[in-house]
RNA sequence: GGGCGGUUAGCUCAGCUGGUAGAGCGCCUCCCUUACAAGGAGGAAGUCGGCGGUUCGAGCCCGUCACCGCCCACCA
């Protein structure tokens, strides 16, 4: 036990890394296949891409998931959290790109075949960053099967999925204007696309009527794309242009001649009423084009340069010149009327940031409704259930409009479609096609595509392997909201096709976590910052205020407990700022804990060490028989039954705040501040009814803390007396740890009432904190913790004699009197008295007010009413007294 | 433009079905009491965003306005 003595504070940066080992060795994330999906639980973790490092976010997430999934073990289930990772299309392939582009190796020299190989070297050698990052965390994913969605098996149910999906007419090839991101080089979906405010230049543009009586002003802010222009349309009520309507105008520059048409699409306050029709550069002019057969002119390639299509002197300009020569050129023939600068928002590539340039391109395409119909049902139907509900209104919002799905991808990282061409044929199919003179479409997919099949490709679908049968459908999906549709939507539609069954019965959508000063967390304004930094020290940025520990610019090792705790403690609402203040209490709450049980185990010192004389142990279960001696053992087990049961009930409902909030309480309010003080004298004593009803209460509160503070707990078990295997393993099963006990909890509740009365009055009537008063109890309900009150309030209850009190304490059920003795200040005494005198006058008035009001008395609840004369002629009592 | 969430102590946030406001940090006073000084005891500190309304009674319910954040959205 001398080590335990010895260790006066809880240091994670030493526990925890051993601890991670032994649960790594232990095996026990690695279930066996065995049972039913009912019986067992399991959660697939979003899959870290492979260039990611840890952030915040992620870290909140693991949190959430591993505290699920413990709190899970610990219920007797058998629990598999799914690891893998994705490989992350086009942020990979640009990553590497970049990388070899810095030793001067271009991606297209390199050819498709060595490149992809790179990035297969790439990935194993930085691909497992975020899953080391999770094991430090002390998430208890299953390591040992890691799946990744490019290996050959995930890769074979991909193709699949596709070949199906093009056999029942769903996936099919189409030219369709798509969001062009030129950064990548590929078309992406609309997922992908983020909207920035941006100020651009409308410029007004006279368009010569072809009649010479004239000119038709449109406005624009790209005037680069009118070299694309295939017509003009006006709303067909505007009488500005009803005449003109029919007619044809000049395009200026080029000179072909654009018709006037009308639809209803334009709106005539806006600009000049009049919309220049793009259809190959936007996508409601697309739109238009298509309804009024208007021909789709593309002056704008895919390399993001002007096409042969446009006339000879912007041939090959990027869009940014070609707009500064139009612009120019229409401004020599003074066709701009005006310019004015114009906000508004503009698509970029969520991936390389750069500006989205509208194109019509031959891409894939997945029609979404027939998928979706179901998918929308399940959630309906409360199949699937969100947790907080209001975001199946983001998901609803988003399926019940779903449009067509663009998912081929020019790149070369990723699932190649399983299409070949011949001449005017295509083949699609999992094996490539006979014969020769074939080539395969060099496109690879939307790499959403391969992560919506996670929940069942990652168990080996579609094989009917055992890992399928016992843990599919898995239990919860937790993510954050920004990938509801682009994630979350896509794996509830494919399961329900694929293995017709929801992916899933619970969303848990969790917080997403701010920068202290209510901005974004990112990398590039500095706000970011790395998980690990908080577990083990590093770098503070400078937006995060400077607390005492750690030094200059640094974050202590508060240790992942305290991250954890702290994460989920603050992740109470959509969007949270983060605190570091939490994570410090989370701290906090592990050095309690830890100081607690040393207090607890080393009372009980060697009597435990020596293993079964302790009697109360059972030898299955390990598990103490709590004996209840005295009122304040069967307090705490009641207390304790609470607790656990308010955790049980938050994290069922996904309120994992309150469960965090919920346990530091009991810690700190009940176990430490009140029950361990109360039961110190006796500890002495080694009472064995009292080391019973301790060790019951020490192991049952770190097994149910253990899901959010797994480390301390664990390192704590591994002291216990008896104990063996890991905490991580131990079940507590359905029976309750205590009893609920209301006599108790009422008296106890009146003995802290009355101590902290007590010490309040002591300080402001000055007191000396160590100084033992003479006092008299003059109240009813503190038969059995009379001595506790004497003892945790410094006075003695002796003073059964004449003397008249120098002060009246009320506490509750009646007062305590204060008997002249030597170490009371008079002063201060009567200076107290005053006080309270006003106070107490002040609150007479008030309730008398309030029962004088003929209203209250009258529609209050008569309980109400009953309390508030109650309190009235407790309050005139307490005023007689003094 | 639509939707969601927020506005409570100096800071970050709790506040259950309406019954005279709480925690952590910070601040002040005291205490190295044999689990913990990364500790303990006590204290000061709030027009609960504004304005209306419902009610005997509103931080909580209703309306409205203001500000902040996020998500979604094809108006040049």
């Amino acid at each position: 036990m001398s080590e335990l003595e010895d260790r006066t504070r809880y240091e994670a940066a030493e526990v925890e890394p051993r601890i991670v080992r032994r649960w790594l060795e232990s095996g026990l994330f690695s279930p066996p296949p065995e049972g039913t999906p009912e019986e067992n639980y399991s959660i697939a973790i979003p899959p870290p891409n492979i260039t990611g490092v840890l952030h915040l976010g992620h870290a909140l997430n693991g949190t959430i998931q591993d505290l699920l999934i413990r709190h899970a073990r610990a219920r007797g289930r058998r629990t598999k959290w799914i690891l893998g990772t994705d490989h992350a299309g086009i942020a990979t392939q640009t990553q590497v790109e970049k990388l070899l582009l810095s030793q001067g190796i271009g991606r297209k020299e390199l050819g498709r075949e060595r490149f992809v190989e790179r990035v297969w070297e790439w990935r194993a050698e930085y691909g497992g960053t975020m899953i080391s990052q999770l094991k430090r965390l002390g998430a208890s994913l299953d390591y040992a099967h890691e799946r990744f969605t490019l290996d050959d098996a995930y890769a074979r149910a991909v193709l699949r999925v596709f070949v199906a999906l093009y056999e029942k007419g769903y996936i099919y090839r189409d030219r369709y204007m798509v969001n062009w991101d030129p950064g990548s080089g590929s078309a992406i979906s609309d997922l992908e696309v983020e909207q920035h405010t941006v100020t651009d230049t409308l410029y007004h543009i006279d368009y010569p009527l072809s009649s010479g009586s004239g000119a038709i002003t449109v406005a624009t802010v790209r005037p680069e794309t009118m070299l694309a222009d295939s017509a003009i349309a006006v709303h067909p009520d505007d009488e500005r242009y009803r005449r003109l309507i029919g007619e044809t105008a000049v395009l200026p520059l080029v000179g072909r001649k654009l018709k006037i048409i009308a639809d209803e699409y334009v709106k005539p306050e806006f600009g000049t009423g009049a919309l220049k029709i793009t259809p190959a550069h936007d996508p409601n002019d697309f739109e238009i084009g298509r309804r009024h057969h208007l021909p789709q002119p593309s002056v704008i390639g895919e390399d993001g340069r002007i096409t042969d299509a446009a006339p000879e002197e912007y041939r090959g300009l990027t869009v940014a010149e070609a707009q500064r020569r139009v612009v120019a050129a229409l401004s020599e023939q003074g066709l701009i009327t005006r310019q004015e600068p114009y906000e508004h928002d503009v698509p970029f590539s969520q991936r390389s940031g750069e500006r989205i340039e509208p194109l019509i391109s031959l891409q894939w395409f997945m029609r979404m409704d027939e998928l979706a119909a179901p998918a929308i049902q399940v959630v309906k139907d409360g199949t699937v259930r969100f947790h907080p509900e209001s975001s199946k209104k983001i998901y609803l919002d988003w399926m019940e409009n779903i449009r067509p799905w663009c998912i081929s991808r020019q790149l070369w990282w990723g699932h190649q479609l399983p299409v070949w061409y011949r001449g005017r044929e295509t083949y699609v199919g999992i094996e490539p096609p006979r014969g020769d003179g074939w080539t395969r479409d060099p496109d690879v997919l939307d790499t959403w595509f391969s992560s919506a099949l996670w929940p069942f490709a990652t168990l080996g679908w579609p094989d009917e392997t055992p890992e399928l049968a016992a843990f599919y459908p898995t239990d919860v999906l937790s993510t954050a909201r920004e990938i509801i549709n682009l994630w979350v939507a896509r794996m509830i539609m494919m399961g329900l096709e694929f293995t017709g069954r929801v992916p899933f019965g619970d969303v848990n959508v969790h917080s997403v976590i701010q920068a202290p000063d209510g901005r974004r967390m990112s990398k590039s304004l500095g706000t970011g910052i790395d998980p690990i930094d908080l577990i083990e020290g590093g770098p503070r940025p400078p937006v995060f205020a400077e607390r005492p520990g750690g030094g200059p610019g640094q974050f202590p090792a508060y240790g992942a407990d305290a991250l954890r705790w702290g994460l989920v403690a603050m992740s109470s609402g959509q969007d949270v700022r983060f605190s570091e203040d939490k994570v410090a209490q989370g701290q906090q709450l592990a050095n309690k804990l830890w100081n607690a049980s040393r207090l607890i185990l080393t009372s009980i010192g060697q009597a435990g060490a020596d293993g079964g004389d302790l009697g109360g142990w059972e030898a299955g279960s390990l598990r103490a028989r709590a004996e209840p001696a005295r009122l304040e053992d069967r307090w705490i087990l009641s207390r304790l039954q609470r607790m656990r049961t308010t955790m049980d009930d938050r994290v069922a409902d996904f309120d994992l705040p309150h469960a965090a909030l919920a346990l530091y309480d009991y810690v700190y309010g009940e176990l430490c501040d009140w029950y361990l003080e109360i039961v110190k004298p006796r500890l002495r004593a080694g009472e064995r009814a009292l080391q019973r009803t301790l060790l019951h209460v020490l192991t049952e509160t770190i097994t149910i803390a253990h899901p959010i503070i797994p480390f301390v707990t664990e390192e704590i078990w591994s002291f216990v007396p008896g104990a063996e295997g890991l905490l991580a393993a131990r079940t507590v099963g359905e029976e309750p740890v205590g009893e609920i006990d209301e006599p108790a909890e009422a008296a106890l509740g009146q003995l802290i009432d009355a101590v902290q009365s007590l010490r309040s009055w002591r300080s402001s009537a000055g007191v000396r904190p160590g100084a033992t008063l003479s006092a008299r109890l003059r109240a009813t309900g503190y038969e059995e913790t009379a001595p506790d009150l004497a003892r945790l309030a410094r006075i003695t209850l002796d003073g059964a004699g004449p003397d008249a009190p120098v002060a009246s304490v009320a506490v509750p059920g009646g007062a305590v009197e204060i008997l002249p003795g030597g170490e009371l200040d008079l002063g201060a005494a009567a200076r107290r008295r005053e006080e309270r005198r006003a106070t107490l006058e002040a609150e007479i008035r008030r309730a008398e007010g309030r029962l004088a009001n003929e209203g209250f008395v009258r529609k209050a609840p008569a309980a109400v009413v009953q309390g508030e004369r109650d309190k009235l002629a407790r309050l005139k009592g307490e005023l007689e007294a003094l």
